[in-house]
DNA sequence: TATTCCGATAGTGAC
DNA sequence: GTCACTATCGGAATGAG
C-alpha cells in the first residue's frame, strides 16, 4: 500500500516496459500519465513514515472499494494507464488474462450504479463508454498483446517481418528499448493477426467490487491469479455481460444472473468447448494452459 | 514401516517406559512380550536388505489391513503389549485418547467377521473377551491413567501419598528406573482415584479395519491425533458400542449406525454435555482440551 | 466408520 | 460474484519391482 492507499503490484513488474511502449491514439482528451516512467523508477522508501493516521485513513479502500483510491487519485498509482474527467483506465490487480484492464467511471453517481442498471439508464455514458473502447482501449490492449505474442504466432508473421524490417532501419537503430513499438508501413498494417478480435469487454452481472467498472481482457485466460472457479466463469458464462449487448432487452436472463446460477456452473473451454465438472478445476486450468500455448501460436 | 509390515511409532516414543513399567496380573496364560526393551534398544539398521519379494509381500498389510501384520507377526512391533493364541493387545498407532489400545482376536474366521455380528454368533469369544478385559486389560490402562495422571489428581492423593512413602522406603531405593510401579499397602489399595472407571471398552459400529479389534480408552479424548469429526463421534455417540452392551437385544438401533448417522451427529461434550454444531470440530476440540485439563485434576 | 495427500468448499474480515 | 486466511469437506490411493 502507498500512502493513497493503493496497492503497489505483488506480481510480476511488467508495468514500465508495457506502460512506456504503449502507442495511444486517443481520439479524446484523455492524458497520459505524465510520470509514471519517473515513479516507477523512483525509490520506493518511506514506508510509513511520513503519512498520518488521518491521512491515511482518509484514502484507504479496503475490501470491496478498492477501486476508489484509483478514481479520486488516479495520478498516484503506476497501476494507472490512462485518465480523463469521465474515466480512468488502469491494469487488473489480479489479472485474469496476458492483458486484463478496468475502465472506470469517476462519476460518483454512476460509478455506485449496477452496471446493468446503469447502461440503461444512461445511453450518453454507455455510448461515451463504447466509443472510447473501440476507439482507444481495444487498439491499445491489441497492440500490447502483438508485443507479448507476435512474435511466436504464425499469423502474425507479415506483421511481424515488416517490422523487423523497420526495426533494422537505420532511423530507429537509435531508439531506446523503451521507445514505442514502430508503427507498420501502411501496406502491413491490414495484415498480420487481427489481435483485437481476441480481447473481449465487459461487466460482471453481479460484480465484487462496489465500484462500476468494465473489463478489457484477452479472452485466453492465461493467468496465474485465475485460481477459483468463479474466475473462470464470471468469464465464460452469461455471468460476463458484453459491452456491445447493452442495452439488453427485457426478460434477458443475464439481468438475473444469481437466479440463473451461472456462476456454478459447470466449465467449458472458451476455445474447444470441452466440459469440466465444476469440482475439477484443477484439470481445466491445466486444460486451458494447453490451449494458451495453440493459442498463441496461431 | 519394517520388514515385517507393522509401522513404528510415528508418534511421542513413549512406548519404552510405558512398556517396561506395566504391571501385568494376567489370570490367563497370557506371555508378556520377553525381549520388549531390548527390541527397541536395538539398532534399527537393515532397512529393505534381506527380506525377499515374497516374504515381504506376504507380510505387508496396507490400508484397511493394517491390522494384520500384528495378529500373524505379534513377536514383530513394539506396540505390541502382550499376546496369547487367541488375542494381540496392542497400542493404537493413531490414539484418539491418552490410553488407547486394540485387542485383536486371533482367530481367523472371528476376526473377519464384523464385530456387532461377531458377539453374537461367538458367544464363547464374547465371554472370553469381556474376561480378558476386565481381569487383565482394564486393570493395566488404569495403572497406566495413574501413571500419567496420579500426580496432577486431587482424588488420588492419598494413593499417591502412600506411592511415595513406599519410594523413598530403603527397598526400592535399589530399583531402576525401569522397575514397575510399586504396588501399595493393601490399606491404601482402596484408596485413592478409581481410574478403571475412566476406561472405557468397546467396538466402533462400522469399523474401517478389516480385522476385528475391540478399543479400550480412556475417555477423556485428550490426543493431537483426534483431529477429525469422525475421530470424536465415533467414540462419543451410539456408534460405540460398549462391550457390556453385547450381545445387543434385536431392533436395537446401534445394529444399523449408518441408517441413524451417528457419525455425522452435532458434537456433545463427553463430560458436560455441551453441544457443538458438527462443522465447529475446533471448537469441540478447544472445548475438550479445557475439560481434560480440570478432568485430570479431579 | 484407517491415514495421507490434495483440492474444492465455505465463512470471516478487511476499515 | 475483491483477496486472504482458516477450517471444513471430499475423493483417491494406500505395496512394490
Ligand atoms: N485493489 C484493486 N486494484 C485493482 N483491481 C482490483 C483490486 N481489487 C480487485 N480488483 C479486480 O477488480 C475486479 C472486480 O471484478 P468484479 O467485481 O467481479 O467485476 C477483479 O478482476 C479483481 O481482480
Ligand atoms: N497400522 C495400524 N496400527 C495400529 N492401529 C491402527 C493402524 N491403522 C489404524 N489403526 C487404528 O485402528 C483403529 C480402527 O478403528 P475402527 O476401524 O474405526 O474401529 C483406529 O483407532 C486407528 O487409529
Ligand atoms: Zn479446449
Ligand atoms: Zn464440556
Amino acid at each position: 500500500m502507498t500512502s493513497s492507499g493503493i496497492p503497489e503490484n505483488p506480481n510480476d513488474a511488467i508495468t514500465a516496459s508495457e506502460m512506456t511502449s504503449t502507442t495511444i491514439a486517443s481520439t479524446q482528451p484523455i492524458q497520459k500519465r505524465p510520470n509514471a516512467f519517473t515513479e516507477l523508477m523512483a525509490p520506493k522508501k518511506l514506508k510509513a513514515s511520513e503519512p498520518s493516521k488521518m491521512a491515511h485513513k482518509l484514502s484507504t479502500f479496503p475490501g470491496r472499494d478498492g477501486l476508489g483510491a484509483y478514481i479520486t487519485h488516479p495520478e498516484s498509482s503506476p497501476r494507472v494507464i490512462q485518465y480523463n474527467d469521465s474515466f480512468v483506465l488502469i491494469r487488473d490487480l489480479y489479472p485474469k488474462a496476458s492483458i486484463h484492464l478496468l475502465l472506470l467511471p469517476r462519476d460518483p453517481v454512476i460509478n455506485q450504479t449496477h452496471p446493468l442498471e446503469a447502461f440503461n439508464l444512461y445511453p450518453e455514458f454507455l455510448a461515451e463508454a463504447k466509443k472510447m473502447v473501440k476507439d482507444d482501449i481495444i487498439p491499445l490492449a491489441a497492440a500490447e498483446l502483438r508485443r507479448m505474442y507476435g512474435k511466436e504466432s504464425a499469423s502474425d508473421r507479415e506483421y511481424q517481418d515488416a517490422l523487423a524490417e523497420r526495426m533494422i532501419s537505420p532511423a530507429s537503430v537509435a531508439a531506446s528499448p523503451h521507445a514505442p513499438t514502430p508503427v507498420p508501413t501502411e501496406s502491413s498494417l491490414s495484415k498480420g493477426r487481427d489481435w483485437a478480435k481476441e480481447i473481449r469487454v465487459g461487466v460482471h452481472g453481479h460484480p465484487s467490487m462496489s465500484h462500476l467498472h468494465i473489463h478489457i481482457l484477452s479472452r485466453e485466460m492465461h493467468s496465474q491469479t485465475m485460481k477459483h472457479y468463479k474466475h473462470y466463469n464470471s468469464f465464460n458464462t452469461p455471468f460476463f455481460v458484453e459491452l456491445d449487448d447493452f442495452p439488453l432487452k427485457e426478460g434477458d436472463p443475464r439481468l438475473e444472473p444469481d437466479k440463473h446460477m451461472f456462476i456454478r456452473s459447470d466449465f467449458v473451454c472458451w476455445r474447444c468447448g470441452k466440459r469440466f465438472p465444476r469440482e475439477k478445476f484443477k484439470r481445466l486450468k491445466e486444460h486451458v494452459e494447453d490451449e494458451f500455448e495453440v493459442w498463441k501460436r496461431e
